[in-house]
DNA sequence: TATCCTAATGTTACCGGCAACATTTGGGGC
DNA sequence: GCCCCAAATGTTGCCGGTAACATTAGGATA
């Protein structure tokens, strides 16, 4: 891989560190107004309000029966030390934190880095913090070992954003003592009802084609292990049915431009097919790639579609028709659904927005074969 | 460390709809086998091998005086327990945890994904787990709540991985009671060294046009506010000037393909340029779309170059001539830089792979103009 | 005004580890 | 065999909250 970097540093202040470069942290020395030394804690306000501790918990917890008199006093001292909940001290009598691990795989892709950030921020929205851990998902010793870190880390919940086969064998045999989700885009059995892609992505996608003329399609799919893959595969191939035609074939690669561009560079002299459907764009990239390498063009020659919508999709050569998916929202209800399951109230209604179909230049009329 | 991974790609999952998919929460039965209900502490492990808890944690802690028959019982007795540390506890006490809170932006674009993922990956292998806030980083009150959020949490170490102005700014006002690292490709005053982009990467760039016959150079920047979009620009300036060359100018954009394309579908007739360099690949993406509709060709009429080596970059039409950059390496090595602050140790020499160019098929002799 | 009862507030214990200090060993020197 | 001291191990307290239980205060009642 490449290389660069740079960096710079900063710092506390206490810590009389080596810091080569240097960064504003704290100006001054004597800090009279805000910041003392060590942060208040209940005994701190308590002494200051002239109360005892467990007068200021009720207070933080608004509590019915306390005073007016006494309440006010609580709260101004509360204002004037900047009190803030030592988080690890609650957690660790609670025996509950507001820290939620995050399993993921291959960060660096747009997909799980979406669902990631949605799920980081629908997280922080709630009062929670998103603790990601991204490992080699092929590895399910791997994946146990970063589950086992995670509970020591005394988490409320454990989810995994993305998954494969591997990654539910783990979850499967890891001994929760929390909540854990396994978030997919997986139709049944681990969703109880079939994907926007399924529903709707898939049979807007093949019913563009076939009204453009196609009848001979090829599906490039995902890695076999994977959840995603298998369901787009499957609904693919469903949509299909359900329009009457059939399908010249499935490959599977990998999700990156290069199976993509090895999948049709593997293939003989004839194409079998005037559409090909990528499972992610990224592979339709690879696949466009290899048909212009080959001389062919798209759309006039061969229709090309992606899966996901990401921000380049629009300025490849041509400009890709493919199937939006909302990865941001997925990430915001995989974490709505784990708080759910803490809390043992009803999972809440999720909605996603429909997998809606863009339709660019790499689709056309199907061309005479 | 970095394993070079050439990457299959993979791609998340979505939850389309509620589904409880898969949850393993302790099927609260009775384990004999394997799980007891509640971890053991160091008082059942104490209690079990006959000693006092402090013996256990002597022993956990590798303490000297400790007889051998003694050792052994508690290790058998840990063993037999499966004992895990409460890292909760633990950090109560000790006052340090084993979390180190990450701030970032965009997480789905591929430089800021892949300096976390490298970030992830060094936390997790020195017994860190990472927590990832990302956030809009254009807000510098967001950004402070955000610290101030971490800073409940507790955390070891705060962590900057990809900053702009507003980071700094807000990095700069709060009052860090832990170390806290900005980490960014810009030069000094930021980093003791100048980046390898600097040093290597752009001047092998620049030689590489030159030598093609490119006298007139164009370059489309990331946000002004990006303090990697300014060191970009600077080192590309720098390394033209280093060989007498002359910008022809430096157009704003915004680190995407769209505005790459606007920035040249901004230009009036006639391309006051060669060659064209964009401050990553995606930019060099919609800089290639929009020559494309111009009707012009890659490399025959233009030339065009981006940074960071994504994937794709291989795929694009034409594939793009570029400049590798090592995110995760440098998302390691700000950990790396976090954790010697931490411990009061001096700062490790970090390495980086140099930035290499890679050329490919949209660099090509200058046309005649 | 004495009595009760509940509202309001205070005290104690505990979560699980760690550290300071206290106490018990055991082996060498005499 | 006795003493002594360092080695080996034990006890106590604390981190910052929360919860259970205890106590006090004040108004209503008699």
């Amino acid at each position: 891989m490449g290389r660069d970097a740079t960096k710079q540093a900063e710092e506390p202040d206490q810590v009389p560190a080596p810091a080569p470069a240097k960064l504003a942290a704290d100006p001054a020395s004597g800090d009279i107004a805000s910041g003392n030394q060590r942060p208040a804690t209940i005994y701190d306000v308590a002494r200051e309000a002239g109360v005892s501790h467990q007068t200021v918990t009720r207070v933080l917890k608004d509590y019915p029966s306390i005073r007016p008199h006494t309440r006010e006093r609580v709260l101004e001292a509360l204002e004037r030390l900047d009190y803030r909940p030592n988080l690890t001290a609650r957690s660790l009598t609670t025996g509950r934190s507001h820290r939620i691990g995050a399993l993921t795989h291959e960060l660096q892709q747009f997909g799980p880095s979406s669902v990631a950030q949605g799920a980081a921020a629908q997280a922080r929205e709630s009062g929670y913090l998103l603790d990601i851990v991204s490992l080699d998902m092929s590895d399910v010793a791997e994946i146990e070992q970063a589950l086992d870190l995670l509970h020591q880390h005394d988490l409320a919940g454990v989810l995994a954003l993305s998954s494969n086969d591997e990654m539910t064998e783990a979850f499967g045999r890891a001994r929760f003592r929390v909540p854990a989700y396994i978030a997919t885009e997986e139709d049944e059995p681990f969703s109880a009802h079939p994907s926007e892609l399924t529903t709707v992505g898939f049979p807007a996608l093949v019913n563009h084609l076939a009204e453009l003329g196609h009848r001979e399609f090829l599906h490039v799919a995902g890695p076999e292990a994977w959840m995603a893959a298998r369901n787009r595969a499957r609904a693919y191939t469903s949509a299909l049915e359900a329009r009457g035609l059939h399908s010249a074939g499935t490959i599977h690669g990998d999700w990156s431009a290069r199976s993509g561009y090895e999948a049709i560079a593997g293939l003989g002299r004839d194409i079998p097919a005037t559409a090909i459907v990528a499972a992610n764009d990224q592979t339709a990239l690879g696949v466009l790639r290899a048909l212009h390498e080959r001389g062919l063009k798209v759309p006039e020659d061969v229709s090309v579609t992606g899966v996901d919508d990401i921000p380049d999709a629009a300025y490849f050569t041509p400009p890709l028709t493919t199937l939006q998916v909302d990865f941001e929202t997925q990430g915001r209800n995989a974490v709505q659904q784990l708080l759910s399951l803490m809390n043992h109230s009803t999972a809440p209604e999720t909605t996603t927005l429909p997998s809606r179909l863009v339709v660019r230049r790499s689709t056309g009329p199907a061309a005479r074969r």
